[in-house]
DNA sequence: CGGTAACCGAGACGGTACGTCTCGTCTTGGG
DNA sequence: CCCAAGACGAGACGTACCGTCTCGGTTACCG
């Protein structure tokens, strides 16, 4: 991951144009063709940069890839749930959200990517759970519900959400689909009526 | 994967001794430091083999991995679930089993390099199921609780497989435990009383 | 070079058609594209052939060459010098057949490939000295010149072999011309009038 | 007023150090045990350099030698012909130096080896001229000849280069010897007085 | 205002591994 | 015992990247 600031040194400041295209760079070969096409060469020689601008900012591949996810290269802004008060159509909705996401090769791969990258880096499978709104809809909006009684207070939330993103997981690493039926009863097997 | 056998050939017939120790090989390295350390020279140098002779037989590396899984180096043959007429104790059992494999690193390092290798072969994955009895668990011993009576006839067998099996890769994957409370919670959540 | 014929054993004789299949091969691959390509596997491969077939009659790549050469698979039956009476003559149309069959590219790159096989095997270098003439030339005309009194009985016959053709195997090596020119200049030095 | 053209290079300047250790190791080996086991990964071993090193300078082995030859690596710096006025006594006495360079099996194999190195990258054989001298003695020596009147201007100075060298080549290639006799009778035969 | 420390691009370096090719030997089954 | 086929252990080929190091050039603070 990047470093921090310190208080005060000699020499330029970092180049925040080297620093876009890096990460720009990143997302854009990983999104064209996968994990295994992310060399750090190829990323150099996209962004217009030495290797050297790289390695003194990001220690590993991993660092890279989670920082390109923190930023927002990779996954778009449209997974916070809402809440209408509903929380099983909050569900159901944010559920769609992910579908439509997960619909194009390009994306389905990019998951399957980022799950590779979590295995070396942890903070890759924090992040991916943070854009896809994971933390939003268990942490916020089934605490919420709790909080308003929608919910029992002894709601099992963290399980909750592993075994839908799990599910989803899954399916993805063996390329299925996650279409409305799938929805429709991963949501009745998880959140009864 | 491993070729079909031809009608009639000459020449020498395929060395079971290399096949043996090639996957063999595969197994000790994955075992031993992951699925990074698992490259084609390294192996064939551990199997006493040319290069050759691997890549005669196998196009990539996750078709090594697949075999490896498939003949039982990797993962041991202790995970067929048991049917003592009670679903929930049997699968209680089961995922104690599998808590119990994965608790040593090696073993939750293991599946990490299988999902890895399950990105660049969707077969690692499915035999990784036979393997740990996920199959012989919800194809099998779910169904006979349906057809028993113990369970519901509209009970989401393949849904609730992959929601149990989705947590805990999830939970391998960022190297959280598999332990008691967690089999309690999921167990009750996903096969209520 | 092949192995003498032993008084009687068992099983089938050698079989003379795939014999003539291997030097064919051998004489194919060196006139299209030189000494780099002369494999094994692939002369195996071109004269349809098991490569212990191969191995069983040939030690090295230069028996292989030096066989093809001697049976005239490479150098065609042409270069005998007639006896006119005129030793000049005769040297000068001998001269001129061989800069005829050095003028094409295959040829003389023909020639560049026998050179590195003499280096491996010292018989390629007198079989394409019986093959250009150059024996029959020097050893035969030109002894015959000094019996008939035509050259004086001190020449340095073999001397004077070796300069010529080593002229000419400089030349081809360097991708020299053999012209008129040359062969005039070359006669004129070495059998002075 | 002069423009400075050349716009420097960024980047860190070639390795002298590399580039000596690649040339004595390529000298090594060859003068050791031939151009045969001249491997570019020996080559690279050898010199403690990676792979990419060589590349990266030399496109082929042929180069590797041509480079080595005219650095001095393979032949020493003993062959320059003297003027001593008399040009039969100078070309004996160089023929001598050179009969004493390839009396030893080694440096009679080097010349064998640079012979095959040359069909492959022709610069391999004009080098060996120069480093053997053939160049001094014939371009000048002799040439200084003529100019003092010592050998008649129409002296085919190139041609009876060639026939001695070319002699000498075909005796080495054939294994043959380089001794006084030949010397004397190759001096009268192209020199006569 | 000159020194100097950290930035930047480029890219050479010693290495490891890739996947392919060929070597020479060995092993089948058929003639 | 010959033959075609071809598997085998071995190892070199030339390429792609790795992570480190070294250049010359460019800021931007600091004394």
């Amino acid at each position: 991951m990047e470093q921090e600031v310190e208080s005060k040194r000699r020499g330029p400041e970092r180049s925040e144009k080297a620093r876009i295209a890096i990460l720009t760079a990143v997302a854009e070969r990983l999104l064209a063709s996968g994990y295994d096409s992310l060399t750090m060469e190829g990323i150099a020689a996209d962004a217009g940069v030495g290797k050297q601008t790289i390695y003194r900012w990001w220690k590993t591949k991993g660092d890279l890839v989670a920082d390109s996810l923190v930023e927002g290269f990779l996954i778009p802004d449209v997974f916070s749930p809402k809440n209408t008060g509903d929380i099983r159509a909050d569900l159901t909705n944010w559920l769609k959200t992910i579908a439509k996401f997960l619909k194009t090769d390009t994306n389905s791969e990019l998951l399957r990517s980022l799950v590779i990258a979590s295995v070396n880096n942890p903070e890759v499978g924090e992040n991916m759970y943070n854009r896809l709104g994971v933390i939003a809809m268990f942490n916020e909006r089934f605490r919420a519900a709790i909080a308003s009684g929608e919910l029992p207070a002894d709601t099992q939330v963290m399980e909750i959400g592993d075994a839908l993103f799990g599910s989803i997981v899954l399916r993805v690493l063996r390329h299925g689909k996650i279409d409305e039926t799938f929805i429709t009863q991963i949501v009745n097997l998880l959140l009864p009526k």
